[in-house]
RNA sequence: GCCUCCGUAGCUCAGUCGGAUAGAGCAGGGGACUUCUAAUCCCAAGGUCGCAGGUUCGAUUCCUGCCGGAGGCGCCA
């Protein structure tokens, strides 16, 4: 790797000034072109230590560099306050493009920093008594990139989510149905989703509206989630504690522990001690339990089956990582292995029309219908467009209206564009030989394609530790303008294009397809080859 | 009242492990199709990075306070 290269030079260099070098000596991309390819502000970071002037010190650097240069650095300058600013030679991209060539979609991008690691990823988690909401696939979406993002990272992935079978709302919901059934509105409290209209007819009279809503339900799920290729290993539920004594397992288990009390008739954890606001009630005066009992057992039996556990909640779920955690360490694990990711609610437009994703009220946007309106791709890529810090509001009416001008499709047809020569470059008898001849390509429209393909590892790690796809998605967007930028000045074959010439773009042509495919593959998008 | 997230161009959003002239898309303005798909490319325009302090050689980025928006603070889930 280039940086590790000039990270040496630059760690030799402050040696050779009697400097001890910092254990990560940072490097960057220079905003400016004109500034180089690399940049160290180094000499900046230690000169105050050292006693010196960050000026003076970047230019014993620079001096030191110039006598011992690597093969890759053309030249080395100070700049501005004191940043040392590498040039390289053209090859360190020519080698970014043959790594890329060599390594393919399965292994460019691919590190070992998770190796041996196995995670579990619990997302959408939505309770299995109503079809899924825009506000889901927000959910739903980023967790499949993380855990998409983990598993190009070398880590062992499990895609989980967990069902909420039991309880009141489970008793709701099947009431709602029943009274659907029958003709009649739902319970105040109830359901008032016309779905469940829906749902009743289909209904057999002999049903059990409490297994067959369930069912129900979960086909439902399944099916939308499919639809945007979203699959769990495992699909959790609730109930199946009660029947294994799971849930008074842990409770016998924080007993023993000492961690509970009685107070009103009631048990409580006493989450305090772990940093919660309050204690929490597990089991009510009434002998049931609240939700927090049989979270608490999902949890535990989670860590029995993985090391570490993310949870992807919404952004109403926000107090629920005190408590969760202090139930963990409540039960000897370590809470840092329990990692709460809250992703920012969703609002929804139509017709001019603002929609909560959350509540009972009837009134929703659905999963499906986002899909059936703009189809999987481009949902997909509008979810992970921006960071999940943020809350996301889309308006569904110019999502439709603007369809055909989704980002998705510009970065699509970059894939559809790269199928295409490839395919003409085979009609007119060139094909991509092991002969090549890389330093051919030195037009500024290459080398812009190289510089953003050098940095999709070091985008896909970030990515990665910082639980933030839109990244990628940032990422394709700005190798796809790249992309065309190359397509319409670089002719790949033709007239006036030479034989050699035509054999070094069609390199830089795949370089560009196992790119923009591994960035697609982190997203979970198609790679059209026409559009 | 307490806790979390957000506030950047007309709109939707990136950027921020402190760095050199703050970016993109859309909308609006001006250009480019006799050669690989114009779902493209190029040019111009658009900003007190919510406000006020603090730390620093340097703050949109870190800290504090305030203002504004969203969400959460139950023996609901």
């Amino acid at each position: 790797m280039v940086t590790g290269i000039l990270s040496q030079a630059l760690s030799d260099a402050l040696t050779a000034s009697g400097i001890e070098a910092p254990d990560e000596i940072h490097l960057e991309r220079p905003a400016r072109r004109e500034h180089g390819d690399w940049s160290s502000n180094v000499a900046m970071a230690t000169a105050k230590n050292a006693g010196k002037n960050p000026r003076e010190l970047a230019g014993e650097i620079v001096a030191h560099i110039e006598a011992n240069p690597p093969t890759v650095v053309k030249s080395v300058e100070i700049a501005g306050p004191g940043f040392v600013n590498f040039h390289l030679y053209d090859t360190w991209l020519h080698d970014v493009l043959t790594n890329a060539v060599t390594q393919g979609t399965d292994n460019f991008g691919r590190s070992e920093t998770g190796a041996g690691q196995a995670v579990n990823v619990e997302f959408v988690s939505a309770n299995p008594n109503k079809p899924l909401h825009a506000g889901h696939a927000r959910g739903a979406c980023y967790g499949d990139a993380i855990a998409r993002l983990l598993e190009r990272t070398g880590h062992t992935v499990t895609r989980e989510t967990y069902l909420n079978d039991r309880g009141v709302q489970m008793k709701l919901f099947a009431d709602s149905l029943a009274a659907r059934k029958r003709g009649e509105e739902p319970p105040a409290d109830g359901y008032q989703g016309e779905y469940l209209i829906e749902w009743a007819a289909e209904m057999p009279d002999d049903a059990d509206p409490a297994v067959w809503g369930y069912e129900r339900a979960l086909k439902s799920h399944s099916a939308t989630l499919e639809s945007v290729g979203i699959h769990f290993d495992v699909w959790f539920s609730e109930k199946s504690m009660i029947e294994s004594g799971a849930i008074d397992a842990t409770l016998t288990a924080l007993a023993e522990r000492d961690m509970t009390y009685t107070n009103d008739d009631a048990l409580w954890l006493k989450s305090t001690e772990f940093g919660d606001d309050k204690d929490r009630v597990l089991v009510k005066g009434d002998g049931d339990f609240t939700y927090l009992a049989p979270d608490i057992a999902y949890h535990r039996d989670k860590f029995s089956r993985s090391p570490k556990l993310i949870n992807v909640f919404g952004a109403d779920h926000h107090g629920y990582i005190k408590r969760m955690k202090a139930a963990m360490a409540a039960l000897g694990q370590d809470p840092d292995d329990l990692e709460i990711i809250i992703t920012q609610l969703v609002d929804l437009e139509r017709d001019g029309k603002e929609f909560r994703m959350s509540g009972r009220s009837g009134d929703m946007v659905y999963f499906d219908d986002v899909i059936a309106e703009v189809g999987p791709d481009a949902t997909r890529f509008t979810y992970l467009m921006q960071s999940v810090d943020s809350r996301q509001t889309i308006d569904l009416d110019l999502l439709i209206s603007k369809a055909m001008d989704n980002p998705v499709y510009y970065v699509q047809y970059a894939h559809a564009r790269i199928s295409n020569l490839v395919r003409k470059a085979g009609e007119a008898g060139q094909t991509r030989g092991d002969k090549v001849d890389l330093a051919l390509l030195t037009h500024e429209r290459e080398l812009d394609v190289l510089r953003a393909l050098s940095t999709l590892p070091e985008t896909i790690e970030r990515a990665a530790a910082e639980r933030a796809p839109h990244a990628i998605t940032n990422w394709t967007r700005e190798f796809a303008a790249a992309f065309h930028g190359f397509y319409h000045d670089c002719y790949v074959v033709g007239d006036g294009v030479s034989a050699e010439l035509t054999q070094a773009r069609l390199w830089l042509v795949e370089a560009s397809r196992v790119g923009l495919v591994v960035g697609f593959d982190l997203l979970g998008l198609s790679a059209p080859e026409s559009m």
